[in-house]
RNA sequence: GCGAGGGUAGCCAAGCCCGGUCAAAGGCGACAGACUCAAGAUCUGUUCUCGCAGGAGUCCCCCGGUUCAAAUCCGGGCCCUCGCACCA
């Protein structure tokens, strides 16, 4: 039978919507669960990959809904920053691809055609989320709270937030080096390259200027990464064939390309570009260099890229390849030598330095990785792996050695910022910023770094911010566990954060400035809170003008007495009051969940926003990381799978399928390819798992017997693992109980000859209300199926009760098992077909001894154990107890406490498996004779009867 | 580089925090049997090696250590994936 999951999800989303089960209102008095998953950033369609952390985040709400608590489950959607402004210029531009997967989704041309408007743009996909997505996965959550960040009403929360953190000192200025563009202002570098028509990979170069004084006192400035070569200086390079120039900065003239000093420019004031000078001119002379005070030559070299850097190049031949082979290919040059007046003498002098000491490498690494790889020509490509290599391990394994002088001995890292910092304070060195590659704005222009001097930054390095975060972190419940431990140190090592910007960008005004625009992640940290305020403002109840700084201070942090700020504010006292409530009733947030790229970036700014303005009564309680669906695609096509659009493999799969595969095809901790086979796996167990229930539910009526007992008990007992699995949202755990390891109870059920029609309705009563957290809308087809009413899903999932009587129902069962798995083992390897079975239990004397070893405290002691037990047997047994009593000890060492537990009940096994004969019989298809041990005529045939152990008794099949 | 996660039987994937219940859950695949005219579906069993009595051997990336005992703890190594800030 196949299943029509379409239409069934269909049929129930909607009555849950019509029922409003979704809702959710404050009930004084009951216990909430407040969660959300971190909202998604309006960029376009979603792929299945997605859907995962929201099935899983859906799932613990229904779950906590069914245990007792009143949900809340919000969503939104982050449209801040240039994603939208990016997908509008795609469409403008007249890209193909976005434009044919629009197409392909179904979108029309109209409204293609108004999607060069970023507002459409978001207005069209918040749509999308919520309905195609969301809505289709069939989620419980209140739809009335949905907000978005670029609505009006939002921007008010984020200023008033922006206040907050101004008035706890955490908005601190300084100066900023951002990339802009020359003629329109900041832009953003990223790969979708949205404001950019080139260099969406460049990164922002921190270089250091140091000043060489050339004999006129012109300081000629070289750009470099690695101040700390100073000492390893042998030479200085510049490139004959440019054209550099006189820079007046301050009350120095600075030499530099020309490219140099119109990125100079935006960088720094009152510069002064004073004419030029030919590179060729300074050839073979000398310049001094900073901190050491050495006089090094100038030599030529076509190297210098008056587009990289200053255009001007300090030679460290240990540690740079490059130079090293620039030296070499310069005292080849005789020409160059001889037109420059270069003497040998000269490049003699300029022989490599070893200055830093380097695990792995002799003293003059540049020199060696050359000679290794065979390099020794400027052109050769390999020359950059060259330099990659040995920066790299020079930088971050290196120490500088005695020719540093008091740096010796400090590591390399640690010394590049010591002697940066001393060169810049003593003014021998300078800033300079510049991008890894060219970058053009969209109107062709190049982008430069510029300064700016008053960016706005949240000071998550404050002492007592860290500290208090810190600290709560610790209380909340934040899974994976390692990364419970990783945020500790997360959260030390985040430091300043520029929170606004300038330029193209959607989002919130900067309250204090208003040409700022809030930055995309300072808008999304405390924003679980203002699900609590949109429900009022989407239904009409409140203006975003009376969202004042007051009207938040008052509902948020109690501040304030309610008349007169109504009065401020004219929001009615009824609603202030209102939303104030709802406040302190769902608030704090229980789970935050989100993706791990969220590990560095968003939680812990998340948490701290938390501590820096609310109280600590609604700081967060708990964080949950799901990791990525991956795409098999890379290998086969792009059709197989991952970048399918949700709606359509909803439709092909189920979404119950779908929910069941994110929950349980792998630990939520881990990457997992998207896998068609196995999605139609999840969608078969469910048609199995229907089937099943159909059959069971249509049992006799029969008198129950042991089985039916065992039954009830194994039933109490999964119950028992699944709220302990829930405790820490395993739901991977869960749903292996619920969907697979159920369906096995159930069978061997069958199988052992159960057929009571109450037993079996009793344990799908129990069994279906399970499933409806994973695959709530299969859940409730089965429900209607046992004439249920109204909805599965509003029903409550009960403690389990284990008692004395579930474990002795289990126990006695997992007898009856092992007894099958121990014929079937010796009918296996004897290769013989049983015509008859006699199972043999132990004597009372095994159990009592077991007992003892049971009691025996501390360490194992068999003479003591033998000893005490002596007496307590027949004296024609006595031979057997060393024996029996060896055996015996090493399993009780190697049992657990639940073990020890199991092997102290005690119950009457010779009637437990003349219980079960009947299903033994019509398992082997032979006669069984179970024959208690204490039996004084019991037949014992070949004496297996004294293999015989509490839970194992002896078998002999003939 | 820094930070994080990972490497478990044919494949996917639990277990590792809290060592012993682990030859290691579950799924897929494969094989055998039941049902069926047949196929499919479903159900049952098997699926590291050896074993004519319920057992033994070897095993959880590699090497070493701790321990009575290691997939699990510690040290070292190899390999893979991801994040690193103004991109959400």
């Amino acid at each position: 039978m196949s299943l029509d999951f379409y239409s069934i999800e269909a049929k129930w989303r909607k009555a849950w919507y019509d029922a409003r089960i979704n809702e959710s209102e404050p009930r004084p008095g009951k216990k909430k669960f407040f969660m959300i998953f971190a909202y998604p950033g309006v960029t376009g369609y979603m792929t299945v990959g997605h859907m995962r952390g929201y099935s899983v985040s859906d799932a613990i709400v229904r779950y906590k809904k069914m245990t007792g608590h009143e949900v809340l489950f919000p969503v939104g959607t982050h449209a801040t920053g240039n994603g939208a402004i990016s997908f509008a210029r795609k469409i403008e531009r007249g890209e193909q691809y976005t434009i044919e997967s629009l197409k392909a989704n179904g979108v029309s041309e109209e409204q293609i055609s108004k999607m060069t408007d970023p507002m459409e743009v978001i207005k069209f996909f918040n749509q999308v989320y919520v309905n195609e997505y969301w809505k289709r996965f069939g989620f419980l959550s209140d739809w009335r709270r949905f907000t978005c960040t670029i609505w009006p009403d939002y921007s008010r929360f984020i200023e008033w937030q922006m206040k907050k953190l101004m008035a706890a000192g955490l908005l601190i200025q300084r100066p900023y080096y951002a990339p802009a563009c020359v003629e329109h202002g900041p832009v953003a570098i990223d790969p979708s390259e949205t404001d950019i028509s080139k260099g969406g990979n460049a990164e922002t170069l921190e270089y250091s200027l140091l000043k060489f004084e050339f004999e006129d006192g012109r300081k000629l400035v070289a750009a470099t990464l690695r101040p700390e070569t100073v000492f390893g200086l042998t030479n200085f390079w510049v490139n004959p064939e440019v054209e550099y120039v006189d820079v007046q900065v301050g009350g120095e003239i600075w030499v530099m390309s020309r490219p140099a000093s119109d990125k100079l420019k935006f960088q720094k004031d009152g510069i002064v570009v004073k004419g030029s000078a030919d590179g060729a001119s300074l050839m073979g002379k000398r310049c001094k260099a900073p901190f050491t005070g050495k006089m090094i030559p100038i030599f030529p070299s076509a190297l210098c890229d008056p587009n990289v850097g200053s255009g001007l190049v300090m030679s460290v031949p240990s540690d740079a390849p490059v130079d090293w082979i620039g030296l070499v290919e310069l005292r080849r040059d005789k020409a160059a030598l001889e037109r420059f007046g270069i003497t040998d003498e000269m490049i003699e002098g300029a022989s490599p330095i070893p200055i830093i000491d380097t695990p792995g490498w002799g003293p003059l690494p540049a020199v060696e990785i050359t000679e290794k790889m065979g390099i020794d020509s400027l052109s050769d490509p390999r020359l950059e792996d060259a330099t990659k290599e040995v920066y790299k391990t020079g930088f971050h394994t290196g120490t500088m050695n005695s020719a540093c002088g008091e740096f010796a001995g400090q590591h390399v890292e640690q010394a590049k910022d010591s002697i940066r910092t001393a060169m810049l304070e003593s003014g021998q060195a300078d800033l300079f910023y510049d991008l890894s590659e060219e970058v053009l704005c969209r109107c062709g222009n190049k982008v430069v770094v510029k300064r700016i001097p008053d960016q706005w930054f949240i000071d998550y390095a404050n002492p007592g911010l860290t500290a208090r975060s810190k600290e709560h972190a610790l209380t909340m419940k934040i899974l994976p566990t390692e990364y419970h431990e990783n945020i500790q140190s997360v959260l030390e090592w985040y430091k300043e954060r520029a929170c606004v910007r300038l330029g193209n960008w959607l989002g919130t005004r900067f309250p204090f400035d208003k040409r700022w625009i809030i930055e995309a992640i300072a808008d999304s940290t405390l924003y679980p809170a203002y699900y609590v305020v949109s429900k009022y403002v989407n239904d009409g109840s409140l203006k975003p003008d009376g969202m004042t700084e007051e009207f938040f201070d008052y509902v948020f942090l109690g501040k304030g007495d309610g008349a007169s700020v109504s009065k401020a504010t004219g929001v009615p006292l009824v609603v202030l009051d209102r939303v104030k409530s709802d406040f302190e009733y769902w608030y704090p947030l229980d789970i935050n969940l989100g993706g791990k790229e969220h590990m560095t970036v968003h939680f812990p700014v998340f948490l701290m926003n938390h501590v820096a303005v609310l109280r600590p009564q609604h700081w967060p309680r708990g964080i949950m990381v799901n990791w990525y669906i991956t795409s098999a695609a890379g290998k086969i096509s792009k059709s197989k799978g991952g970048a399918q659009p949700i709606p359509a493999t909803a439709k092909r799969f189920g979404v119950d399928a779908m929910r069941l595969f994110y929950a349980h095809v792998a630990s939520l901790f881990v990457d997992v390819a998207w896998e068609d086979e196995k999605v139609d796996g999840y969608k078969d167990r469910l048609e199995r798992i229907w089937s099943l229930v159909n059959e069971l539910k249509e049992a006799p009526e029969d008198a129950p017997s042991a089985v039916d007992r065992w039954l009830d008990a194994r039933m109490e007992s999964r119950l028992g693992q699944l709220h302990e699995s829930m405790e820490d949202y395993d739901l991977r755990s869960y749903t292996n109980t619920v969907y697979f390891e159920i369906p096995q109870d159930l069978r061997w059920y069958g199988r052992r000859g159960g057929r009571n029609r109450a037993t079996m309705l009793r344990a799908l009563e129990t069994w279906v209300p399970l499933m409806a957290p994973v695959t709530p809308h299969f859940a409730e087809e089965l429900w209607q199926e046992l004439g249920k009413r109204p909805f599965v899903s509003v029903e409550q999932i009960r403690p389990a009760d284990i008692t004395e009587k579930v474990r002795l129902e289990e126990a006695k069962e997992r007898l009856v098992g092992r007894l099958v798995e121990d014929i079937s083992e010796i009918a296996k390897v004897t290769e013989m077909k049983p015509k008859k079975v006699f199972v043999m239990t132990s004597p009372r004397w095994k159990m009592e001894v077991r007992r003892m070893a049971l009691e025996q405290t501390g360490k194992a002691d068999a003479s003591a154990l033998i000893k005490a037990a002596m007496p307590k047997v027949p004296a024609d047994a006595r031979r057997d107890v060393p024996g029996y009593v060896k055996d015996l000890l090493s399993d009780v060492s190697k049992a657990s406490a639940a073990d020890r537990d199991n092997m102290s009940l005690d119950f009457d096994e010779a009637a437990t498996i003349a219980d079960a004969k009947p299903f033994l019989s019509s398992e082997f298809g032979c006669d069984f004779d179970v024959v208690p041990a204490d039996d004084p005529n019991r037949t014992d045939p070949k004496g297996k009867a004294r293999f015989a152990r509490p839970g194992r008794p002896a078998v002999y099949m003939e």
